[in-house]
DNA sequence: CTATATTAGTTGCTAATGAAACTAATATTA
DNA sequence: TAATATTAGTTTCATTAGCAACTAATATAG
């Protein structure tokens, strides 16, 4: 392999994608807490989903998120201490914990909610629909070759 | 805002890049463990550009990685615990410190090409040469709109 | 019915990240 | 040249992630 070949692989795209998903994150979470909301942006995708179904087990939210159990006890640890979920036993199975959004955990969903599509603005700004058509087609066949990562 | 709405949100494309960025991340990982080589892809990604340079600053590879120098100095300790690199204080500039490749560095170096040739191979599968480009192009739009999240 | 397997979720360990405060060296400029 | 500003890199503290080992509860097979 040449030096430059080896300069292509290294302006590639993982490095790329690593950038883009920090930047993206960093926006998000600045915007957020520039108008008074103190939320990271994997805790807010996992808000999303419970709001939506009224409640969501565990496991339902990592395959809505496409993340592990282990990350998902967390972020619902971290939704908890901050009083925006609960996590409630499941009456049927006893193993399942089915969490709910707080009145706060609401309140700060509609708060947010503007600053999502604040930061998705941003984040497309000069990008053609069908450019991230293509794109996001892309990243779905990535997931798909490889498995979802979780 | 709709529930359907959101759902599509919560589809979007933060969660994909997330997802197919773990994915590539630990595809990689994993192919270099089977072929015996014990590297993560931040390691390598710093690996790359001294092996290309002859020996870099740790300025220089933050730009090239797009890291902040934080993140280079702990994967500079993490290579050097590893003793793939070692840190050389540049006789000009006492400040800066130039990082070269161990003889075990060069050797990890050879051993993991292949394995990145062939991760990529996986990534790419049943993705045209044009739809990587879009890709590409719309990463590098995404880091231009919001800076480059260092 | 009992032993075994599976499932949902948690915990401990390790690695990576980011911001801010810090040290040491070099550049600037008055 | 002395005082100040900037630069390269490190350290500290707090957050986040993934893997593997674990617990408790349910489902399955004999």
């Amino acid at each position: 392999m040449t030096k430059e070949a080896s300069l292509k692989f290294h302006m590639g795209m993982g490095m790329l994608i690593n950038s883009a998903h920090r930047a993206m994150t960093k926006r998000f979470v600045q915007n957020a807490m520039d108008s008074g909301s103190d939320i990271s942006l994997d805790q807010w995708m996992v808000l999303g989903p419970i709001w939506q179904l009224g409640s969501a087990s565990q496991k339902e939210l990592g395959e809505i998120c496409l993340k592990d159990k282990t990350s998902i006890t967390r972020l619902v640890d971290a939704l908890e201490r901050k009083s925006l979920v609960v996590r409630i036993e499941d009456q049927l199975d006893h193993r399942v914990k089915r969490v709910v959004l707080t009145n706060s955990g609401k309140q700060l969903f509609f708060d947010v909610l503007p600053i999502m599509e604040k930061t998705r603005e941003e984040v497309r700004e000069n990008i053609s629909d069908e450019d991230i058509d293509t794109f996001k087609s892309v990243l779905s066949r990535i997931i798909n070759n490889l498995g979802d990562g979780k």
